[in-house]
DNA sequence: ATTATCATGCAGGATACCCTGCAAAATAAA
DNA sequence: TTTATTTTGCAGGGTATCCTGCATGATAAT
């Protein structure tokens, strides 16, 4: 195998060649397409040195050194799909199957991307707060919407402000107060302007958002982002819900007992006001 | 996408070239590394034969072609692989990555277990009735309202249910009607009551819900399943929110042209109301 | 500090590959 | 059957890629 092989040489290269034999190991895909020249500008030096690994390592020449990182490549994919049985004639896959394709991407990227850090600070404080106030309008209503459902359950001041009477709740906002703004490209402009009049009203402000550069970053104590990627003209929703389940999992968990408390309560009202389907 | 590419230009292709095509959507793993004459070779023609099918595609010659059979070949794999991680890594620590964990698993379990016809004829049957009523309460409520808010943006008489008016706007509803529950359990009894008054005012009547057992399903001409999984307390609507981006764009594709209108309309609107932030 | 060894990049030649004009062959039309 | 059209392969020119001799610069040893 080409990796064993370069491990055993590694001690024999130079300084030029352990640099292309490093980028090589870890850009298998790039470097099975590269020519030599490409891969030297990648890997910072030149066609030369390159074409000397190739020889370093035994092969004849370069296209040598490339058809066997073209079939490491080829016996990573067939081990993948021995797992994964795929059918190629499938492979136009349709429009519902790159919905969820898209989904997956995201969600894998929040996932290597989350700052665990930002949202552990968000939690606390929303477990912490007297009062919260959920701004989110347009599309991210729905996010809003969610959110301030679940914490209802178990927090006794979450409001999820509307455009009627956003500015006057917020006015009378008791002492510890936090808002929070949910809000992705194209940022609603009213989302905005609540947050900026939560701010001026010495209220403590967060959000949700899609990265730093949100105009709504700027004006929250606190920032969680959630990778975000439009899906043709809407804004594909997956992965920031997750966010939200995130969210009140995280709060529930720092308000601790209080919570299984609560559920009991809720299960017993469920049941007299027959809620639910039995 | 390259299959779809060859597809469409299929009957145009001469003799020579169609055996090219045949050879490259059966062998993509070894056409994205051969010359063109080695194709040719294997195809059974000439090289030239091959050169002149890279132009008949529309590409600037052969090598522009390799690319993108290279490009199929590393979306297949990319795909692969993002499955693959996320198994390797079921032993995830933090609360947070636990939530983003299952918010994987669901969505991989529902790309498997699509009902890809059933998907068809919902979004068919929502793009060709007159009016359409959503009904969703308490959590299912956040996906009600995405479903219809990103609707309304192309159809012109979307009606996100209350509790306040529902028979009283699905007693009115024009003829070609349909009626859309959306519930997961614990199901909302009004979804359900709501549901079965349309459908005996004679509407016709769908479900997006957890499975077939859904008290739903039997009163839905129509029924879409999402697989579904509790998260503690909370419902984790990730992969029934990516089903509803598959429903809205589903829906849009079936409108076509009309669509790219309304979005044009929408953008003037937008910037003339002020309603995004520049 | 000097020398020897080695690695590196450059330049130019060699090679493999790609492209296109042309004639022959195949196919379709008359 | 003849003619027109299309398709094909071949040949040659053009280009990108690869290879190697040589001078320069870096490093190590003396």
């Amino acid at each position: 195998m080409l990796k064993q092989l370069i491990n055993s040489k590694m001690d024999t290269l130079s300084a030029g060649q352990f640099e292309v034999a490093r980028y090589i190991i870890k850009n298998p895909r790039e470097a099975a397409f590269f020519t030599a020249s490409q891969i030297g500008e990648k890997a910072g030096v030149s066609e030369s040195t390159v074409i000397r690994f190739a020889s370093a390592l035994g092969f004849s020449g370069f296209p040598e050194l490339r058809n066997a990182v073209q079939e490491l490549l080829m016996d990573h994919l067939s081990t993948l799909e021995r797992y994964q049985d795929y059918d190629s004639s499938a492979n136009s896959t349709s429009l519902f199957e790159k919905v969820i394709d898209e989904g997956l991407t995201t969600l894998n990227l929040m996932r290597t991307q989350i700052d665990q850090g930002a949202l552990e600070v968000l939690t606390t404080a929303i477990a912490e707060t007297d009062a919260l106030y959920v701004i989110g309008q347009r599309s991210s209503y729905s996010l809003a919407y969610y959110l301030s459902y679940y914490l209802s359950w178990f927090m006794p001041r979450v409001d999820l402000l509307g455009v009627h009477l956003a500015n006057e709740k917020l006015s009378n906002a008791p002492e510890n107060s936090l808002a929070l703004g949910i809000s992705f490209p194209r940022f609603s402009r009213w989302t905005l302007e609540t947050l900026v009049f939560a701010r001026q009203r010495g209220l403590a402000t967060a959000s949700v958002t899609s990265d730093f550069n949100s105009p709504l970053a700027s004006q929250s104590d606190i920032v969680v982002t959630v990778p975000w990627k439009p899906l043709s003209f809407i804004d594909s929703f997956t992965a920031p819900l997750c966010m939200m389940n995130c969210v009140i999992l995280g709060v529930s968990q720092k308000l601790g007992g209080k919570v299984d408390e609560r559920l009991k309560d809720l299960e017993e009202i469920w049941r007299e006001t027959g809620a639910y389907i039995p």
